[in-house]
DNA sequence: AGCATAAGTTGACAATGACAACATCACGTT
DNA sequence: AACGTGATGTTGTCATTGTCAACTTATGCT
């Protein structure tokens, strides 16, 4: 795979070598990439849609979620890594946070976190064959799945 | 990794190839062991402590379940294997269906099986550190998250 | 006894990740 | 201009791995 590279690159094998440690670091690198463009998209995205928008990433780029995801990369290799993989879950307990009408913010991103985590595993795994893989179809499932939940509501302030 | 398993078990390589006839293929034998005893373990948990069971399953057996959905081994190769990959799904959306209170118990149960898939996921990754590996806090943090949401209910049947 | 089938063994091959030693080229300093 | 130094790339090699092929047992059936 390593060597692939190479060769794709039109170079030969070992030039990769003068340029990252190992094959591990590589990936790693590419993780890390993965996780800027990631955050980058999350960040330009409000509330509800970011559900939607983390399930796209996934789908548009199926390697880079699961090599980012996957395990293949330990998260606590690179500090790095794991700053950039937290940083997106920080913003999104901040966003509940801001809505205020959450019972317990941290818990309730963790939920939603899990949610579209999972939804973007499984529909990659293709678990769920109603969402085909080209069309609206799809979309529209997502749609319905992530705006399928409601959390926990905040005990009212005042009555 | 082959050759690994020959040796661990005492035998010399390419033993392996009279049971399976590749590697990938011994992998996927695992897969299928591991959706056998997962869906043996949903079924006997009712309702609201399926999420539970599923996280604990993942947890306890975190090689199994990376390899059941880690996107390694192709659910479309066996059918066999995406037979007992759906059953234990077609399960949950029974169970909500019959909850009855539901407005999609198929998108409910989406969700839901997304929910505790993520959690899983993100778990055994280590993107929680909240829930640290051993104890009683990971189970509490795991009741939590998969507490805080409800699903959206369906319209009143009679005023 | 004879033999077929299953299970295991040794030997080989191409490919891979990693290491080491050598080559080239662009520089900044003197 | 000459030199040295660092980055980049190359060839050669090694152990390991998945896989194929051919040979060897061993077990059980007729």
């Amino acid at each position: 795979m390593l060597r692939e590279v190479a060769r794709r690159a039109g170079v030969s094998h070992n030039a990769p070598y003068r340029h990252f440690p190992s094959r591990d670091a590589l990936l790693a690198a590419l993780a890390a990439e993965g996780f800027a463009e990631f955050g980058a998209r999350m960040q330009s995205q409000a509330g509800a849609v970011m559900g939607e928008a983390y399930v796209s990433f996934a789908l548009e780029r199926p390697q880079r979620f699961r090599l980012m995801f996957g395990g293949t990369v330990k998260l606590g290799s690179d500090p790095a890594l794991a700053r950039a993989a937290s940083g997106a879950y920080e913003g999104l307990v901040a966003a509940f946070r801001a809505r205020g009408d959450v019972a317990d913010p941290e818990t309730a991103a963790a939920a939603a976190w899990s949610l579209v985590h999972g939804l973007s595993h499984l529909l990659l795994a293709g678990h769920f064959p109603q969402a085909t893989a080209g069309g609206a179809q799809r979309a529209e499932f997502i749609r319905k799945v992530t705006g399928a939940v409601r959390f926990a509501a905040a005990p009212q302030r005042t009555a």
